[in-house]
DNA sequence: GCAGCTCATGTAAACGATTACAGAAGTGCT
DNA sequence: AGCACTTCTGTAATCGTTTACATGAGCTGC
């Protein structure tokens, strides 16, 4: 059906040993040959069949991306990190989304199985999938945003410490009630800036805490402004647990008429690229997206390569506050003199 | 090195040919032999390999995905629709970003040979890739936003008549002066969107055009607002080829203290996810981009089952007005009595 | 005139699965 | 007994490559 070295070989009146030599540019050949046999190849369109290659090569050159979905700038900017990092060194990716559930998922670890020459799992629930009875022994893998597992590399962040400077930074500018939208149960990432909400909270004398439930969409963010609202004794700065969710926020509160920073401060996590397009531009946690998913990439290069004796790492990369205008802290800007929100701030 | 069918069948103490049938369920099998192989094939953790699978199947039960670029929300989104159908079908997905090099984007092309049942292409060049000479004859590929080429499915979106109906909405709210933010040159929706701007201004008595050089990303629309600015004769109006500039220019003027929609309508084209969410919302050209993906796939699909003497298709999709608030024209809301913004509005 | 070398090419064995076909064993029926 | 039939299992071909090894031709140098 297809056109396959053995038609190319034919028709060029050579060995396909030859072809193959030819068209890889291994081995020597005859100046001739090789032209007769590139013309043909190009005539006949002939595509080498990578499965087969690679069956006999032992080599893929790719790699396989696990993400729990597809949705949202934080997951593209990871997925960028890998591309570019893979393609730096002539992979390929394989990218699925396993939707959260939890045998989809290891079906899908199965199936990378001889497609791909290593996997990078991002695995945000609470315990990670057991790939251990998913992938033959030592199969290279890096697991991001998870749970250390022994026998694999792993990258975390630092959501604990980047939580606790937030709470920290809120406080300093005289905070006191400081509410805490929360990610969806069973997210580590979500539960480990909860913890570092709560801890540093703790510490301080004459915080207040309150807790929202939230799931990192947008859509939360929006709905958790109407519960403040709704208090008698309202938080005066808010802090997401993603920028998604502050970004809800925000557009809540402008529909509502309210004013950020000045009714209410909001932070997010992540700084995701939007973040300091949006108005006023959000204050929150830098977490070196982009830079996970390139430090992942490299970790499983050096697996690929190291073998099974190589020693396993376990990182977990630090955050970074940013403050932007969106909790009133920025450094002070000089209005122009005469322009409406010059006159609106002394209001 | 890893464990094979063969191991498992030695182990097991049965051909390899039961192992293959009852791992995966054809033809029958006693109960007892049945219960050997599974155990021995976890114990043993036993995981087949995709591609000598696939290459005895000829099939891979996966598609390719080539894109320009991973960056933004635009191709995330396309990604998702595409993920959402695809794994309905029990797909898979190899996604490639080929940064805008052709050769490169053709090596991926070739790459993909072997290890997916049928292609995605999102060609946003004026000229797509050259699918004939780097595919085996008749392999299934769908082209999206992409000229119409012969051999292929294409998928369009409807830039021209997009960009018409913004001009027109502008020029009904009372706007002449509209300026114009160019996406890439070279880029295929960045042309189309223009000539839309263009022939609508045409036929519009006293609209004056101007147009500024751009790139779709939230920089460019950011710097856009200082060329604006210099200007002895500002525009109004100032439509966006896409969002992200959008967003950029929607920043620039806060940080400039200008106010949108008051001093500048500002519009832009995609209806990405965060538009509704900026500051003010954003009034656009809305791009069923998730559906894009995931009639591209049904495409696919169709393309994969149907053979070579399938029909292509065409499609154009319709692009829809979003009217918002950066332009001024939303339903007038009643701002709640009291409120800071309404002191504001008055000025 | 032949060993020894290089160069160009061919032969055939992998790689790890699936599956058509055949064979073996058991059962029921005439 | 013999036959047909079912049920289970094994043998071996196959998918499209790569590559170790063999082969043969042509040359050099003695």
């Amino acid at each position: 059906m297809t056109v396959t070295i053995r038609d190319v070989a034919r028709e060029a009146e050579v060995s396909v040993a030859t072809v193959s030599r030819v068209l890889n540019g291994k081995g020597p050949a005859h100046r001739e040959t090789e032209r007769r046999i590139q013309r043909v190849a190009k005539r006949l369109r002939y595509v080498p069949h990578g499965a087969a290659r690679s069956l006999i090569t032992r080599r893929t050159n790719t790699f396989g991306v696990l993400l729990p979905d597809l949705y949202g700038e934080f997951f593209s900017e990871v997925i960028r990190g890998i591309d570019l990092c893979a393609r730096r060194g002539g992979f390929h990716l394989v990218v699925s989304s396993s939707h959260s559930d939890r045998a989809e998922t290891e079906a899908m670890i199965r199936a990378m199985r001889g497609r791909v020459d290593g996997m990078i799992v991002l695995s945000p629930e609470e315990t990670p999938p057991d790939l251990d009875s998913n992938l033959p022994k030592d199969f290279p893998a890096v697991l991001l945003n998870s749970a250390p597992l022994r026998g694999y590399d792993t990258i975390d962040i630092d959501n604990f410490g980047g939580a606790g400077a937030m709470v920290h930074h809120l406080y300093a500018l005289g905070h006191r009630r400081i509410a805490f939208v929360c990610g969806p149960a069973g997210n580590r990432d979500a539960s480990e800036r909860m913890r570092g909400y709560r801890t540093a909270m703790r510490t301080l004398a004459g915080a207040e805490t309150l807790e929202i439930p939230g799931d990192f969409g947008e859509t939360a963010g929006y709905d958790a402004c109407e519960k403040i609202l709704k208090l008698r004794r309202r938080p005066t700065a808010i802090f997401a647990a993603n920028d998604s969710m502050a970004i809800g926020l925000l557009c809540a509160f402008r529909e509502a008429d309210f004013l950020v920073p000045e009714d209410f401060a909001i932070a997010g996590f992540d700084d995701i690229p939007i973040a300091r397009y949006v108005t006023p531009p959000l204050t929150t946690v830098r977490v070196p997206i982009a830079g996970l998913g390139e430090r992942a990439t490299r970790l499983l290069f050096e697996a690929v390569e190291g073998g099974a004796a190589r020693r396993r790492r376990m990182d977990v990369l630090p955050t970074e506050l940013i403050v932007r205008e969106s909790c009133g802290a920025s450094p002070a800007r000089a209005p122009r003199p005469g322009s409406p929100i010059r006159k609106f701030r002394q209001t």
